[in-house]
DNA sequence: CCCAATTCGTACCAATCCGGTACGCAATAG
DNA sequence: CTATTGCGTACCGGATTGGTACGAATTGGG
């Protein structure tokens, strides 16, 4: 099984490119050339990140998109909770009522804390995080240059 | 986003449900009753349990499903992984070559650290912590009304 | 030895959800 | 005023999922 929907896979990549230069103000356009996606998914992206407070657009002409705050304040679940909604194990963890079970359940009460835990897991982690530790991943990663150029 | 599928979460239901009585034989339609759920989905669910060594059958007349082992070394990861396959956050968790971007994506490399803090927090729990309540639960008791009522 | 009960396996179907696309509107720079 | 760019919505095809049905295999009892 598969955890996360494509569309929060590549929304947290165009948070991450976007992170990689705070100051610049980048167009839906560019950043699509830039990590490879279609043009229309990346748009819908950002329109998304936007509306949840993630980045920040200015409209009209040589308008674009920035981080609305430093990297470091940006959770990787914040990002997945913008574009996937909020993040529940089970029905009764998201939406309380939409299960028929909920009355006698016996599994009900411990998801909260197995919740908890999954949720801490994605909290923890930081865009900055995500665009810092380049150590270990070898040099063809650090040339978002090269990828703009393309 | 609901992580678990609905199936796998009955399927937690119906082997938790087994555990409080590890010693009984119950076939698929005593099941079904027990937990109130359609007799054809735990017919299924039990036999994806049975293939994934989980819950041990017996066939014939008078025949029936127990669980394999004792109730504390089965975790939910595997009740979970037995029905949805294998637990992996992106694509590339889980199938590594089934994701065009794996060269250059930047945010690979830290998906594993999170895939295995999620998968660690799954594993950590037992189906005899899912059938004693609130017994693993007391330290973070302090505020569980808020957990529950969200 | 035969029959009934029960699981196993597979195959199938309907519905929903998801990824992706298209088009028109609003806002801003020049 | 006009070109550029984001905003919003609506739409569509395909994939996945939840759920069902039926026949084959296996065992216990009469
Ligand atoms: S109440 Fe039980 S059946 Fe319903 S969503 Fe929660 S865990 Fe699942
Ligand atoms: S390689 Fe990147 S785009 Fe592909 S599944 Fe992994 S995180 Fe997602």
């Amino acid at each position: 099984m598969i955890i996360l929907s494509k569309l929060a896979d590549y929304g947290v990549i165009v948070a991450t490119h976007l992170a990689l230069a705070p100051d610049r103000q980048e167009n839906a356009a560019t950043v699509a050339a830039a990590t490879r996606l279609p043009l229309a998914t990346v748009a819908k992206l950002l329109k998304a990140l936007a509306h949840a407070g993630v980045v920040s657009a200015t409209r009209g002409a040589a308008g674009g998109y920035r981080l609305a705050r430093p990297a470091a304040a940006i959770s990787i679940a914040e990002v997945v909770a913008a574009i996937d909604g909020d993040i529940g194990l089970t029905q009764c963890s998201v939406h309380v009522d939409e299960c028929a079970h909920t009355t006698y359940c016996p599994t009900r009460p411990h998801w909260a804390a197995i919740n908890r835990a999954v949720g801490q897991a994605l909290q923890a982690v930081t865009l900055d995080d995500m665009i810092s530790p380049y150590a270990f991943l070898p040099p063809a990663a650090v040339q978002p240059a090269a990828e703009l150029s393309r």
